[in-house]
RNA sequence: GGAGAGGUACCGAAGUGGUCGCAACGGGCCCGCCUCGAAAGCGGGUUGGGGCCUAAACAGCCCCACGUGGGUUCGAAUCCCACCCUCUCCGCCA
């Protein structure tokens, strides 16, 4: 959420980078909500300077016995008025509110302008895609050959876009979430958090899945809650409408969890295999800073994420978000894209994002530099630290053998405990 | 799910209709005095949001907030209603 203040001050700089998003806001719409709020607010708090007055006055009159009815008298039906214009007030601002909630961040200075994904640019590339001396096959055939992967079943049980894994898949998986959070936590000094799966409206309203992007989530019928989309949700609203002590920051979180998403409007698009599921699993990287260290935090977070990548010695590359391809809570956004095989492509397998204080402002994280020091919002980042299923279809694609067994990376053996998986 | 207790500032806690958000009192923290320095002691300070005024202001004036939302009243932390959360006991449950 942006500054009321702000953007009454900053129209044509806002209006500019609503354009670069390809946004559709009317700004219009911000003056003369703002400029009626304004005008009511003026009205009712004279009202209520008076009555307070007024009240100090009978009280003094009541206290030395003597008649107060005449101002009585006269203060009848100023509260009337009173509530009349609060409930405008409170029109005015549910608008507002409203309003401001569904304008995106303002991209980052640094972020390279364009439209769509084409006009992403490419940062850095670490490792080279391997040449194959034989056909490489898709995840899904290996996963089916090796029987570690069952779709069919998952349709049964649940529908399209689950997956069961059985055996060394579930295995992999389970490896691989130990192995990321070992990575972070002890090596990148995040915390380890374990949250609940489930969150309220207030949470999805503090990271921005709401209130506009209710269609890409699940929720939990005849309840507040709905099913986490990404551990940032929960991770980031921990601290929401807090005040951190600035000498903590940075704090870091570390979590694994699952993570729902409806996938609404994404027919048709990886319908096969693990790339695209109602369920999968992450492991999350969320940051809290101060606000001139939020940039340099977002290099280092990404770092933190590529890291999982170069100790499985993946190929991959990272990509800058152009301003059309930001995210909606973005001001700034790293992609890391792992090389698949099968695709010949590489393919998305961490966001890394940092969001300035658009998060901060909606769920209210503060901090303060020191004792009696003023309250400011704090700066929210997360990345993929990384997608899960993801990561296993890039070892899958990228490990396997012509004889169709998985060479498990090095550095994975020892949470795999073992060092190929080959039909049973 | 049932019964009871409670949600007040950084923490504890008082306040049950009248100048109380300059919200008592303790504690903490910050500044000053004292001291060679510290402790003790003494004095002062210590919430957030919004509006007005400003070139701007953490300068001034004003409004709002005592879990949340309504209601009663000239006036609500205080009375009434609903909801949320925490704690204790009972029931159910992995």
């Amino acid at each position: 959420m942006l500054d009321t203040a702000w953007v009454r001050d900053h129209l044509d700089l806002l209006e500019r980078a609503l354009r670069d998003r390809g946004a559709q806001v009317s700004l219009d719409e911000f003056n003369s909500l703002d400029e009626a709020r304004r005008k009511v607010l003026r009205e009712v708090e004279t009202l209520k300077a008076r009555r307070n007055k007024a009240s100090e006055q009978i009280a003094a009159l009541k206290k030395d016995k003597k008649d107060a009815a005449a101002l009585i008298d006269e203060m009848r039906g100023l509260g009337d008025r009173i509530k009349e214009l609060d409930a405008k007030v409170a029109a005015i601002d549910a608008s507002l509110e409203e309003w401001l909630l569904t304008v995106p961040n303002v991209p980052h200075e640094s972020v390279p302008r364009g439209k769509t994904s084409e006009d992403n640019v490419e940062v850095r590339r670490r490792g080279q895609p391997r040449k194959f001396d034989f056909k490489p096959l898709p995840h899904w055939e290996i996963g089916a050959r090796l029987g570690i992967l069952d779709f069919e079943r998952a349709a049964k049980i649940a529908g399209a876009r689950f997956a069961v894994y059985t055996g060394a898949g579930a295995r992999l998986e389970r490896a691989l979430i130990n192995f990321m959070l070992d990575l972070h936590t002890r090596e990148h000094a995040y915390t380890e958090v374990l949250p609940p799966f489930m969150v309220n409206t207030k949470a999805m309203i503090g990271t921005g899945q709401l209130p506009k992007f209710a269609d890409d989530l699940f929720r939990v019928e005849k309840t507040d809650y709905w099913l986490i989309p990404t551990a940032e949700v929960p991770l980031t609203n921990l601290h929401r409408e807090e005040f951190l002590d600035g000498k903590q920051l940075p704090i870091s979180y570390a979590a694994y969890t699952p993570c729902f998403r409806s996938e609404a409007g994404s027919y048709g698009k990886d319908v096969k295999g693990l790339i695209r599921q109602h369920q999968f699993n992450k492991v999350e990287l969320v940051k809290f800073t101060v606000p001139e260290d939020s940039y340099e935090t977002l290099e280092r977070l990404t770092r933190d994420a590529e890291t999982v990548l170069e100790r499985l010695e993946l190929p991959y590359r990272v990509v800058a978000l152009c301003t059309g391809d930001l995210g909606f809570a973005s001001a700034k956004t790293y992609d890391i894209e792992v090389w698949l095989p099968s695709y010949e492509a590489y393919r998305e397998i961490s966001s890394c994002s940092n969001f300035g204080d658009f998060q901060a402002r909606r769920a209210s994280i503060r901090f303060r530099r020191g004792q009696g020091a003023k309250a400011e919002f704090a700066h929210t980042l997360n990345g993929s630290g990384l997608a899960v299923g993801r990561t296993l279809v890039a070892i899958l694609e990228n490990c396997q053998r012509r004889d169709g067994s998985i060479a498990i990376p090095e550095a994975l053996q020892p949470y795999f405990g073992g060092k190929e998986i080959v039909a049973t």
